[in-house]
RNA sequence: UGGGGCGUAGCCAAGUGGUAAGGCAUCGGGUUUUGAUCCCGUGUACCGCAGGUUCGAAUCCUGCCGCCCCAGCCA
């Protein structure tokens, strides 16, 4: 609803820019998204990317794409190109707009000499040990180093060698000349260069030093004229730090800071220490696991980029953290996918039927038409062929029924779905005493699902013919933790959902099914929302569950 | 005993001094060849607590309580 009508959402950041336009404060709007590229992109990077995207939009303004690479050791070219995919794919074009710091540390170190010119910075010789002693607690102020008062000569001359790599890591470091009092620990003399030997993916090995994300930021943001910096609320108190260093250096614009609350979702995690370590001990398979809340999982899992962005939408941009729980993500994408995705049928635990009283010459062709979507006729119909044998579903039967079970039960009628009313004559049980197979009539007049004399047959299955349907893998997908908050009560590692994944590997399903694609999400009726792995294969097809259907049904049984 | 934030129903969230929107969930009911969808109905929110200002306060003031973030040469 909200993405039917973007100039209506109103939240407190947007109420500042509409303040700012009508104030004739800027000539144009500029955000940008700026992911580290040390990880995968996953929900909550979502919420960031739609607010900074979507206001760039609304506004007619613009948005970079910013890779935050500052960090040689940890970022790498393999996930600069997977969050660039990923925020194409959510539905925001980056074509022209994709920017790195790296582009910019010419200027950043520029200004760094300017600042230590100013006597507003200095090379620092204490260890990182040393550094935090002095640095002071959080209530305790710091005390200042031993070399803050180097002169500004000595102090240019010690940067120079720094950047000429003369100094082993950890020996040296630029830091801003603050305060050591400060009750905001962010304005100790906080560092601003570092050493750090290693391969940068996009400037190799033209640095040795580099900026640390405070002297990174807020001046590549002014350098690309943003105006509106977003960010969560962890950032809050480096906003003092990010306006110093604006204040201190000729920059060409004076970007703004504003900081909303990050997005937290029930049983699953958003951090990427704890994404890494369940991926690194084997929890999951990788980024694109489809128990994963990454982007890429949940494209693998079926979920339509549409649904994410509706749903990050609906939350709204505040500064109060809260947990937003999975059933509503849940609801929202069966909302997106009940109107798009086009309807098959697939058993998952079949039970064999043979219809005693149908035709059994093999050459006898019984097609039968089903509307693929109910809810958009342009998907017109399909052809469903019948025959004497049949799978429906083993929980669609019960040879002992519960008073409200109207599905079928021994002596009973029910319904399939486009095809005929049956009645149960006969189980047969294996020694252990196991229904494998029911025996049942067919009512020839019933043909499409209703008898000519309008008795009411109130249950409807799925089903599949055993001679033309095809066998598949099919994965239903839980949540990935037990508890709503992982580790709320302990380690989050023991919180993990051991049943996260149940893989039915004698499943079957419609022909046609197996021509869908991995990013087409179809409704198996009466199930769910599925759609093809991306391994999925004509030998060995493979389907994932994005979310059940509602089960009013299920849920108090 | 430091600094920065946040506190409106189970969850998200409007509200910016005039007497508490909406969505999701819940629970009823109707329609239905998906026990889905759809439709209708359903909530005594001590507006964190306590005082104060005011004819009138969720909104202003004071005090308190609770929760989150900060002591990386990470971002």
């Amino acid at each position: 609803m909200n993405e039917k009508n973007p100039s209506q959402k109103n939240d407190f950041i947007r109420e500042i820019i509409r303040d700012d336009i009508s104030e004739n404060i800027h000539e144009k709007i500029v955000t940008r998204f700026p992911p580290e590229p040390n990880g995968y992109l996953h929900i909550g990077h979502a919420k960031s990317i739609c607010l900074n995207f979507g206001v760039a939009e609304e506004f007619k303004g613009l948005c970079n794409l910013r890779f935050d690479d500052t960090n040689p050791t940890k970022e790498d070219q393999r996930y600069i190109d997977a969050i660039k995919f990923d925020v194409d794919w959510l539905g925001f074009n980056t074509e022209n707009n994709i920017r790195y710091t790296s582009d910019y540390f010419g200027q950043l170190y520029d200004w760094a000499i300017e600042l230590v010119n100013k006597g507003l910075a200095y090379v620092d010789d204490l260890s990182p040990e040393e550094m935090r002693a002095y640095r002071g607690t959080l209530t305790e102020p710091g005390v200042d180093s031993p070399t803050r008062n180097r002169s500004i000569a000595e102090n240019l001359d010690l940067l120079e060698r720094m950047k000429n790599g003369e100094y082993e890591e950890g020996e040296k470091s630029l830091r801003a000349k603050i305060d050591m009092q400060s009750g905001n620990l962010n304005l100790r003399d906080p560092v601003i260069y570092r050493i750090i030997r290693a391969n940068h993916p996009r400037t190799k090995n033209d640095w040795c030093i580099y900026p640390m994300y405070d002297f990174g930021h807020g001046q590549s943001d002014a350098i690309e004229h943003v105006t509106h910096s977003l960010c969560t609320l962890e950032f809050e108190d480096h906003r003092p730090l990010y306006e110093w260093f604006l204040e201190n250096l000729p920059i060409p614009s004076k970007p703004k800071q504003y900081e909303f609350s990050r997005l937290n979702l029930s049983h699953t995690i958003l951090s990427k220490r704890r994404l890494f370590k369940l991926i690194e001990d084997g929890y999951v398979s990788g980024w694109n696991d489809p128990r994963m809340p990454t982007l890429a999982g949940l494209r693998r899992r079926g979920v339509p980029p549409t649904a994410i962005r509706d749903f990050v939408g609906r939350l709204g941009i505040t500064k109060s953290d809260g947990i937003v729980e999975m059933s509503y993500f849940e609801n929202t994408i069966r909302e997106h996918l009940n109107l798009t995705a086009q309807r098959r049928m697939a058993v998952l635990n079949p039970i064999k039927i043979v219809i005693e009283n149908y035709p059994e010459d093999p050459d006898f062709k019984d097609e039968l038409e089903a509307i693929n979507n109910p809810n958009n006729e342009n998907d017109g119909i399909r052809k469903l062929l019948f025959s004497r044998e049949i799978y429906i579903e083993h929980d669609d039967f019960m040879e002992n029924p519960t008073k409200k079970f109207f599905r079928l039960i021994p002596g009973g009628e029910v319904r399939l779905r486009y095809a005929y009313l049956i009645t149960c004559k006969e189980l047969i049980k294996d020694k252990e005493g196991n229904i494998i197979e029911l025996r049942c009539h067919y009512d020839p007049e019933s043909r499409g699902g209703n008898a000519p004399d309008g008795r009411k047959v109130k249950g409807t299955l799925h089903w599949v013919s055993a001679n033309y349907s095809k066998k598949a893998t099919i994965n239903l997908y839980n949540e990935l933790f037990t508890e709503a908050i992982p580790g709320s009560n302990g380690n989050w590692i023991e919180d993990i959902n051991n049943n996260s994944v149940e893989s039915l590997s004698n499943c079957f399903v419609e022909p046609s099914i197996l021509d869908s694609k991995p990013n087409t999400t179809i409704q198996f009726e009466r199930l769910g929302y599925f759609c093809a792995d991306i391994d999925s294969t004509k030998d060995n097809p493979i389907f994932n569950r994005t979310v059940p259907l509602r089960d009013t049904w299920g849920k108090k049984n």
